[in-house]
DNA sequence: GGACGATGGTGAGGAGAGCTAAGGATCTGG
DNA sequence: CCAGATCCTTAGCTCTCCTCACCATCGTCC
């Protein structure tokens, strides 16, 4: 085993253990208890990308559409998105925002400086400039 | 809101969709499907930190005292930790690895060649170098 | 020395978040 | 017009973590 490969494997482990406890704490720091991190993802994706149907929405989040269908539906239940039929196929069904959902993403971001943007603050330039670029690689990483 | 506030807030969210992509993409990802990566994870800080107690195992990995006594009875079960009473103070347990947690750990260290170190190796030095970095990053952020 | 709050572990119950397998509706190519 | 592919959904399961409550033990204070 070469000297890259050992200081690569000690990467993966470590690199793992922290990526699991942040999570945790991002999950944990929710500020509305009644939306979840996952709807948050999820309503985020839609306003950065517009409306989309379940399944493209499952992709960009990487999960499974049956994983999708119930935050569609749970989020339908809150009045935060709407289903309509697709115009031309009739199988796809169309996921957009309410007004409702936009004043939620509002007002999380603004509350959001209550931990994660906060503690980002805190961070020099140069370590919030590695978050930057780690978030691009590990995006990668998850997409592959 | 100034220019960095606003950039700050745009990698929390960045980072917040990039974390939880790949925390997914890595829960997936474990080899053997019968030790999970909460498992795994409890048994690399036994190993590395040595015996301790479960209370001191939940500090660690950033989990409430309940949810690693469920971990503990699972590995117990699975005979990969024992639990042993503490010499002088009654009411704490000292959790310790058995050999067969060594070679589990082993055995992963090397399957986990098969996904994240693989990925990892074909990234630049550079992008490993930001992880690096990045992980230390996040663990004092989850941490603090 | 005994009562009492603090500390540590656990039991019970529940919620969130993801998966696979399978079903039903719709589209499309032959 | 039928067969297979595509899309969404339902059903059922697992994993992970939480809070609340309980019990045992420790340390302290009277």
């Amino acid at each position: 085993m070469s000297r890259t490969t050992l200081d690569t494997a000690a990467l993966a482990h470590d690199l793992r253990l922290a990526v699991m406890r942040f999570s945790r704490r991002l999950r944990n720091q929710r500020v509305d208890q009644s939306v979840t991190l996952t709807h948050l993802a999820a309503l985020s994706t839609l306003r950065r990308h517009g409306p989309m149907s379940p399944g493209e929405l499952a992709a960009h989040e990487r999960v499974q559409p049956p994983s999708m269908t119930r935050v569609v539906v749970a989020l339908e239940g809150m009045g935060l998105v709407t289903r309509t039929p697709h115009p031309t196929d009739g199988r796809q069904v169309v996921i957009g925002l309410t007004p409702a959902a936009d004043e939620l993403l509002d007002a999380e971001a603004r509350a959001r400086e209550a931990w994660l943007s906060g503690r980002l603050q805190e961070l020099s330039a140069e370590d919030r400039a590695v978050l930057r670029e780690a978030a691009v690689i590990m995006d990668k990483l998850a997409s592959g």
